[in-house]
DNA sequence: GCGTAACCTTACGCACGAGTAGGTATGCTC
DNA sequence: GAGCATACCTACTCGTGCGTAAGGTTACGC
């Protein structure tokens, strides 16, 4: 007989990605407890002991998941952050990372803030993830408003950049949700929501993107 | 024997209410999945049996918690539209409508947005409110702009609109998480930072709510 | 060419929780 | 105070899906 293998053996690194890949395939589409780890293993194109060899249970594949997107996201945002630019154009920066980052990777993106919120487990983590994102956001203001001697008290400007997050999430989901959709653009209309406020705009005030 | 009840006979409707309200607390402190029947019946201080002779399966009994909630919430932020007053005060007493709403019902709240927003039977339902909502502030904003005598693409509108609304949720889930937090002054810094915007708060701008 | 270790499989145990069958008590009506 | 509807219970069935035991197969070192 011998059966023609068709699948190839891989070494681990390998297929712990295509189990991710699969993972995160298959959480962004059915939800946590939706998705059954034979699903997973199935799109993976392995068998299912192999994943819990390799990333161990449901939750800690859910978290490796979660870790994998997290970081990946951070990463892309970091790139456009330099510090000494001002406050509007690393605003914009930034936001165009990442809704270049949503628009390239909308299952990774549903996997993070739509499923991991609700779940008891997760909630933790990702709110931790979400602070990092507030903080960095509140001090970019602080520092803006040092820059101009003028301050603000920390609450206040922690509860404006919660604001300005949600914002860009709530965006984000709109995008995720609308495949024809170009990511700069969207980001150029959160700018201008989030730099003018909707007073300006209702008096025709608008904001352009610098020529970069 | 004749043990003394202690458990009264109640109608129909009453215990459908204490269904719901134990339902709503469960469902939000451990999301649908991990939430049991049997936790809700005991919760509501009643048999399994009941909760599905008046309120059907656990998929009945969920989406009956989001209409409740939704209704009661759609409720409270109605009374607060007068179609013919300026743009600000009506945002203005949308939002101090809104959180009030969550700071008494952050259970309902929790249900609603965390848990509804991922599972996949709920979704559709839960985006249906949602676009209700973005629908309402986007033609409040498209008024705005006629009475000025100008005009704005209808996608940019829903888009500043979602920018809106997820802005607000986003703060009603901080407002959720910290009890000592007071409802009107978050509506206030809300409407800082959607009215005013990021650029015109960082020169010193503020904006204040009416004397009512 | 042969052991050994890593890769991979089929097939199962088992717990948990949704939903139900069938029976009891209470109150209301005439 | 008989009859009937409604409120209510204990105790079960059964599907589903997580996690695993025990055994095959391919690559690679020596």
């Amino acid at each position: 007989m011998s059966t023609p293998p068709a699948f190839k053996r891989l070494p681990r690194a390998v297929r712990e990605q295509q189990m991710l890949d699969a993972a995160v395939k298959v959480f962004s589409r059915r939800g946590f407890h939706a998705a059954s780890m034979d699903e997973i293993a199935e799109d993976a194109g392995i068998s299912k002991p192999m994943v819990y060899a390799y990333l161990g249970t449901k939750e800690e594949l859910f978290v490796a998941c979660l870790h994998r997107e997290g970081t990946r996201m951070m990463h892309a945002i970091a790139g456009a952050a330099a510090p000494d630019l001002p406050a509007d154009v690393r605003l914009w920066r930034g936001l165009k990372a990442f809704f270049g980052f949503v628009g390239a990777h909308r299952d990774g993106w549903a996997v993070l803030y739509r499923q991991a919120r609700g779940e008891q487990p997760f909630a933790g983590e990702l709110a931790t993830m979400r602070a990092r994102l507030v903080e960095v956001v509140a001090g970019m203001l602080d520092h803006a408003l040092r820059t101009e001697g003028r301050e603000v008290a920390g609450t206040d400007l922690e509860v404006i950049a919660y604001a300005l997050v949600g914002a860009t999430e709530s965006l984000a989901d709109w995008l995720a949700d609308h495949p024809e959709a170009d990511p700069e653009r969207t980001a150029t209309r959160m700018m201008n929501a989030a730099w003018l406020g909707a007073g300006q705009l209702l008096h025709g005030v608008t904001w352009r993107p610098p020529s970069d």
